[in-house]
DNA sequence: TAATGTAATATTGTATGCAATATTAAATGT
DNA sequence: ACATTTAATATTGCATACAATATTACATTA
């Protein structure tokens, strides 16, 4: 097939905008649904085969992804899939916890019927997942309800940053492969939140965030490294 | 020249990294001299040709800073530094806010002596160059002694959000061509930070800090927007 | 067998060619 | 002059070629 006249399909699909973005969502995709794991080393020929492209929109791609931290680049030797540490895992905690918090405090002063009403609907769907005993898919749900209520906050910026961090966080828990334990006590927990946020409650919003945060760090903690956090 | 073989330099200096990276800093570099500014038009061309490599690192390295918000992309129309508005200069600020007062309350907890000497010395250099009136690189000082104490929170993904944000807002800004107006306030305000982190009062540390990024946000909205901030 | 060296293979990094698309300039009509 | 079409030019997006480098497989020796 060599010095093959190169082939381009006819259309460009518009809906997946062009092949670099492509290749950004698919990877990524691959990422959470564990396709390709930490530690991981990734070819740039596997992709570009697997993807149906060359190696050049992967090349962007990956790159993206590096610097978004989702992936580790050394000079020569390509990328692998980040393997966050413990350390790590306690920092975008931390983060997190900022971002939160500090949200939960603008937020409160935006709220609105509609708003609630679209929060109480996230809660549910989550409370729902848990009812039907449906595993696959509560992590994403979870953070769903908690980015609604940054979103509430009105600062894009903001709950592009939530994500991110809930991203990175997700990536080295493997969430999806563990076992349900605390998700009745989350239930309840978003229960709460969503209560001291409909009375505009910020302190005690924000002291429920927390310790909901913290609860469900130590949680994941103590299952995959067999300790509390820290 | 057409058909050449191509050139490649024997060595690939050590210290610039690989090409796509040295690109990725040149060009942050030149937005952040103003070299090129917001709105305008990115050629690929004209930046392998400045740089001396070919369009493929400044791909590269365009789609990671378009990713990181610095420029804004549209499918084959290309790169331009983005213009942000007044809104999303008032959302950068409210994050800034939130990760600084975040931060604050991690650092103070684990000040030491070591540190303290190190924020002192940020401070100082930044008075400095208010008593020598040199303005060129000010806001680059300011920027310095905001991130010590961020780092002093050691949360280095706390300290990497910090920079992208304030980076962000001082493309806004164009900061060094303004007027030094609120310089010798800046100078007695991160005097009373520095004394509030050193007496370890969280409370009164993020008082200052609110108020010192506030009054900024203000000084530089009227100076650009001819208004107050909102 | 383990360690070391060496050849074979794979992979990355980047320059470049070319089609698709966008932009600009020129030409034409109103 | 101004709008509108058309041609000419520029630019992007991507595939691909090839050198540099890294990795693996294999042979050789201790």
């Amino acid at each position: 097939m060599a010095g093959t006249k190169r082939e381009r399909p006819k259309v460009s699909n518009k809906t997946d905008g062009n092949r670099t973005q492509m290749a950004y969502r698919k990877i990524k995709e691959m990422m959470f649904n564990y396709d390709i794991v930490p530690g991981q080393r990734l070819i740039f020929v596997d992709f570009a085969n697997r993807l149906g492209v060359s190696r050049t929109p992967i090349n962007n791609a990956l790159s993206i992804l590096a610097n978004e931290g989702f992936l580790d680049f050394i000079p020569n030797q390509g990328y692998r899939v980040h393997e966050i540490t413990r350390e790590e895992a306690n920092h975008l905690y931390e983060i997190r916890e900022i971002i939160e918090l500090g949200a939960i405090e603008l937020a409160i002063k935006k709220v609105s019927p509609e708003k609630l009403k679209t929060l109480e609907t996230q809660k549910k769907l989550y409370e729902k997942s848990v009812m039907q005993q449906v595993t696959r898919g509560r992590f994403t749900l979870d953070q769903e309800f908690h980015a609604c209520y940054v979103q509430m906050a009105e600062n894009p910026y903001l709950t592009d940053y939530f994500r991110e961090v809930y991203q990175r966080i997700f990536l080295r828990h493997r969430i999806e492969g563990l076992p349900v334990g605390r998700s009745r006590e989350v239930v309840i927990e978003h229960k709460e939140i969503f209560k001291a946020i409909s009375m505009k409650d910020v302190g005690a919003a924000q002291k429920l965030i927390k310790q909901h945060i913290r609860a469900g760090k130590d949680y994941i903690f103590s299952a995959i490294f067999g300790q509390k956090s820290i």
